[in-house]
DNA sequence: CTAATTAAAGGTATTTTTGTCCTTAATTAA
DNA sequence: TTAATTAAGGACAAAAATACCTTTAATTAG
């Protein structure tokens, strides 16, 4: 469904959200073991969360790392999508048809219509905090191997 | 959301559904140019689903090809997925946990389930036969470009 | 039987994705 | 001010997906 870039860009942003705070910063180091994903990867998919501190925020130095705004944590889970690009799943044709439409419509358009809705929806109506609430505090992303 | 390798399994097979017969069967570089892919990609593709004549049939030699019967038309879109080995989409959390279920579910888990679920109905409930009657005879395939 | 046609099979090449490493910049504490 | 810490940034490496090419095998028509 995503690509490992994306998975690891919803499992450590719910990760932050989950655990951090401004006076209490994750290291790369701490996000990459919580999500089981490798470190350096890790590094240049948070680099793209942080640009313009469009979801998480970073700080150099000792102490710090990453946290995420309590306004970020409103920020639907779409969001984070774009940011790494993955957010044309929604617009693209389930048989990778360029020209796919309602009016020129592939075997299984019509069929597939509600569900990609029903992902948008998802995508569109979570916000992080939501997620970052579910996420419970212990159990969900150790125990991964 | 799919591989192209998926993509042009699905695209071929509908294709060879809707277009071939035992006495009508159509080659590579036909099968190819209407869909919409690379002939030697699509040939290797061609070869899993005509493997074991589990999807599709061949045929060399001078008004050789590919063509499938109408018992396998009664093929749920599935096995396609099987055959290029795409069915764990059924299976994987959305999140890539490994360790992802009913009883330690990720935070999109029980949101996603349903989704799933559609998917999952959709490619076993609808046939081969079916998807090609649904695609218009000219129209599909043609124009993707 | 021979030549032509078409898929099968295997190897190779290219591109994209995933992952690593090293240096630089920022920040902090001593 | 210096040393330590941590992310940023860039170059590089490995793996996987995608795409191509050449030879072989099967089939058919003449």
């Amino acid at each position: 469904m995503f690509s490992k870039a994306t998975e690891y860009a919803l499992r450590a942003t719910i990760y932050i959200a989950q655990k951090s705070s401004v006076d209490k910063k994750l290291s790369l180091t701490e996000i990459a073991q919580a999500i089981d994903s490798p470190p350096s990867f890790t590094a240049k998919i948070l680099q793209l969360l942080t640009k313009d501190n469009s979801v998480i925020h970073s700080v150099r130095g000792p102490n710090g790392g990453f946290y995420i705004t309590e306004k970020n944590k409103q920020l639907p889970l779409k969001k984070i999508l774009e940011v790494v690009n993955e957010n044309d799943l929604f617009e693209k044709c389930i048989l990778g048809l360029k020209k796919c439409s309602e009016t020129n419509p592939c075997p299984l358009h019509f069929q597939y219509k509600p569900i990609k809705q029903e992902l948008i929806y998802l995508f569109q109506t979570n916000t992080i905090l939501e997620l970052s609430e579910k996420a419970d505090s212990e159990s969900l992303f150790i125990n991964n191997k």
